[in-house]
DNA sequence: CGCCAGGTGCTGA
DNA sequence: TCAGCACATGGC
């Protein structure tokens, strides 16, 4: 067990806002009376995977508790995988322009974006588009179990997320067999595309937003969407400015831009927050999907 | 039961 | 370039 600093930070909201699909919240064990509630909210550890290494992590104030059997797993990679390194408040004062990204800062303030791995982020939006969360998450982690290798920490017990090579040699019924539907022969094809050097990953994390969406492009399965999605959460592109469905709604409702395209949305949305875009559109997008009721 | 989901690819104007 | 359409699946 060692622990992490972590100011200005919530584990809570970084993991719940829909960038990671694999985390899970521990639920301790079924006990008597009121349990109910310590069910809802778990005990507060979080078991997940960073790269290869399986881990549980958990908040306390602005320190993060973490166990690992893996002593690759150091604390500077923590702190990376989080975000740690990064001067939270000086990136939201940044795109802090408006009332809506305004109110959201203040209900989600230490929402950041993670470092998660570029491949696994791909392969996961692909898995994403025209989904929900809740099938996303099964679809993933039956992906897992079928093609990863299991890892064990505590009582917990997982898999890792299958390498391209091995996506890429599975066969297209036994994708679909896991639920992924027509999006088998698209992360199949991509798979490929990756195993074979066709989509250069390393290099990606040290080109600009422009190049590395071009490049994602070239994949089976990814559009505008995904593409952005991928360059903002595996390959650390601030400026990218994923907008779904949800994002959609929210601008025409928020900024009142109803006729305007997605593309159009896109466009104004980077000019309008800045070089850390998509910080703004992360805590929107988690703000609207935790709203609830407070909407009208 | 219908509707919806962190859309993409293809087609035809 | 852009609108319109098909696409698999399961949660609600």
């Amino acid at each position: 067990m060692f622990e992490v600093a972590a100011p200005d930070f919530s584990l809570q909201a970084s993991l719940s806002s829909g960038q990671a699909f694999r985390w899970k919240a521990h639920l301790p064990a079924p006990r008597d009376s009121g349990a109910d509630e310590a069910r809802q909210a778990g005990d507060g550890w979080f078991y997940g995977l960073i790269g290869p290494s399986v881990v549980k992590v958990r908040q306390e104030g602005g320190r993060l508790l973490c166990e690992t059997s893996d002593p690759a797993l150091t604390p500077d990679r923590i702190r990376r995988y989080f975000a740690l390194d990064l001067d939270l408040p000086a990136i939201l004062s940044s795109i802090n322009v408006d009332m809506q990204v305004h109110q959201a800062i203040r209900r989600h303030r230490g929402l950041r974006v993670l470092r998660q791995d570029g491949w696994e982020t791909l392969a996961s939006f692909i898995c994403a588009s025209f989904n929900n969360i809740k099938r996303i998450e099964g679809m993933l982690e039956r992906l897992c179990q079928a093609y990863g290798e299991p890892v064990a920490l505590n009582g917990f017990r997982g898999f890792s997320f299958p390498r391209p090579e091995t996506i890429a040699g599975a066969s297209e019924r036994r994708l679909r067999s896991l639920g992924l539907g027509y999006r088998a022969p698209y992360l199949k094809a991509t798979a490929r595309l990756v195993a074979d050097g066709g989509l250069p990953t390393e290099h990606l994390r040290r080109v600009g937003y422009d190049a590395a969406k071009q490049a994602l492009l070239g994949c089976d399965g990814v559009g505008d969407k995904v593409a952005d999605c991928v360059a903002l959460f595996g390959f650390e592109k601030y400026e990218a400015f994923p907008i779904d469905v949800w994002m959609e709604r929210a601008m025409r409702y928020y900024f009142r831009h109803r006729r305007m395209t997605r593309k159009a949305l896109h466009d104004y949305a980077r000019r309008h927050f800045g070089p850390y875009a998509g910080y703004a559109q992360q805590y929107l997008y988690h703000d609207i999907r935790t709203a609830r009721g407070r909407l009208s």
